[in-house]
DNA sequence: CCAAATTTGATGTACGTAAATCAAAAAATG
DNA sequence: CATTTTTTGATTTACGTACATCAAATTTGG
């Protein structure tokens, strides 16, 4: 049986009541006393039944989510499976808000993360806008006590918690081989389609492909980053120029959203030419151009384990436990037409 | 607030007694009463504390892993990650326990799962042996009502509660574009190195694997399937050997255990020629081939996120509960060199 | 050494549920 | 209608922890 409170008052030769005080911190104890407790705790292996305090301290876990209000498929889905969070609240004890901020403004980020911190929530979880005011602001959470964590994209150099997204760089090198490899051993050019080179799991994914590229695959070209903002009208008008006017492309990496764009353009100007084309985000629409042969491979990450990751690992930092850190990976799905999920 | 049982019992116009004889099924009850109170808690919206029961109850959760007694690094990974939920039972309230059985040995496993039925454990997740006795076997657990997952590869047509592996048909189907799309447009022969054709997982891979590749590549031919039993000896035999003997080889897959044969023939025989070869598990072994360029992609299915899926599985149903599905797909992992963990 | 301050102990209540006991009420039976 | 049986209520204890209160013991300061 699992060690209690009443065991390691027991072994320290101490009451109840003072194993109490040095557990939760509180005042009144000499260091000689708290130290015997502590050798007590030690000794017999005893970790706290969770359970148990959460229910005693009628506890919940106010955390918030501050996301971009940006308008594509893959930050709605991002929102979906937060709110489906929130409906699981009840059992999870769980109070989840999520606050929206306009996407690349640094500024306005960091001033949400004020406004947020002053409410002490148990947890905080932002897609962070890489700038070095956004560091400094989450470092003062963390210097406040406020768990925090990054999501889908990261702030490296910062003190947060954890990171629940995937590694753009290890992405965008895969992208890189899986194209490279489908392409054989052809020569010719290849276009890339971003969403901006200001956020940062875009520039990551350039980087990756880049490297690969440069090293294994020096019979393809890469020709310089077309930015689409995200928005599928411009990622349209790119790719359809690009195709247009260059028919030594016999590739595409398309590494940010907006792929809708991408897609009509294929269709309309590619129908007789041999492309391969990769794409990230697994939508309805990127879907069905992985299914009908338009797009050859899409590379994922899947939003509601980035919730649910986020959200054990917040909970596991408010209190002060261990995660494990496999379960916290987030892996880069490739998806191919025959392993959809 | 969400309702405690105090709040049914008010609503029910009933004493507390009563809404705990109707909770945990005591008899007692009359029908309309009965129907009264689960009127209230429907109605309330009712979900009981598991914590707070279980706290109540002195629960733990009774479960048993029935092992083939394979030796290879795939099963050594899973009892590693058995063990390693072992070393959390405390916090997770859990009291596992592994059993091994013969592997590829029906009769074997359909006497371990009554010994284990006799002892009523809360759950129990096996690696399955396609058979109809076995298929007889679990059902009879399920309708003891034990509830009963199947670990990494699944008993189709039985009464088991959950799968918890990966779509072998889709790995297959994976597979079979990789290694096609690698060859790009050439012709030759594919080797298959499988497990054994008695275990349902190999049987599927090899099912979707051979799908696509008379669908989609014409161009090559499939060879009669090697079955090296999961065992590197015999695994190397046979695949030196196919090697020796047939030079029109371009392309190897294989779906079972065993690779670290399959690795050491390639390195001896076929240092001078061009395969691609797609394996099956992420091991030491596998990962440090893939590395060097001697295997070009690994499909996994994490050992791990399976374990810790089949104890939430196992758990939830012994209380009655849903289980979030998105969570408990176990996808199929593609590693290439640049995305290894 | 006494008073004040600090530290410790003893005890009780609470969280939401389970489970048991015994009494009371209601229903079924003859 | 009386008796038996079934159903229901009321109450208590327990799980492991948190937290509050008050008293007692110990230490510290002057």
């Amino acid at each position: 049986m699992r060690p209690t409170v009443h065991d390691i008052a027991a072994a320290a030769g101490v009451s109840l009541a003072t194993v109490d005080r040095v557990l939760n911190q509180r005042p009144g104890v000499r260091h000689v006393t708290r130290e015997k407790v502590e050798t007590a705790i030690r000794d017999l292996g005893y970790v706290r039944d969770v359970a148990a305090a959460n229910l005693a301290k009628g506890r919940v876990y106010p955390l918030t989510f501050i996301l971009p209000a940006s308008d594509n498929s893959f930050m709605h889905g991002l929102n979906a499976e937060i709110r489906a969070a929130i409906a699981r609240s009840a059992t999870e004890r769980t109070d989840i808000r999520i606050v929206e901020v306009p996407a690349f403004d640094p500024q306005a980020l960091v001033r949400e993360l004020e406004t947020v911190a002053a409410e002490k929530p148990s947890g905080v979880a932002l897609v962070a806008t890489d700038a070095p005011d956004v560091r400094a602001a989450v470092d003062r959470l963390v210097k406040d006590g406020i768990p925090v964590v990054t999501l889908v994209s990261d702030l490296t150099g910062s003190l947060r918690h954890h990171y629940a997204g995937v590694d753009n760089i290890a992405a965008g090198r895969t992208a890189a081989r899986l194209l490279g490899r489908f392409l054989g051993g052809a020569k010719g050019e290849i276009a890339i389609l971003a969403g901006s080179m200001l956020v940062r799991d875009h520039r990551e994914r350039l980087e990756g492909f880049a490297a690969v590229m440069a090293q294994e695959f020096p019979a393809l070209h890469l020709l310089s980053v077309l930015e689409g903002r995200d928005d599928p009208e411009v990622a349209h008008m790119l790719i359809a120029d690009a195709l247009g006017k260059n028919d030594g492309i016999i590739g595409i990496y398309s590494l940010g959203a907006g792929n809708r764009g991408l897609i009509r353009a294929l269709k309309e100007k590619a129908v007789d030419r041999a492309l391969t084309v990769i794409a990230h985000e697994l939508t309805a629409h990127t879907r069905a151009a992985l299914l009908d042969g338009t797009i050859d491979a899409i590379l994922n990450q899947d939003a509601g384990h980035e919730v649910r990751s986020a959200i054990r690992v917040l909970k596991a930092k408010a209190d002060g436990l261990a995660v494990i850190d496999a379960q916290e990976r987030i892996r880069l799905d490739i998806f191919l037409k025959d392993n959809l999920p």
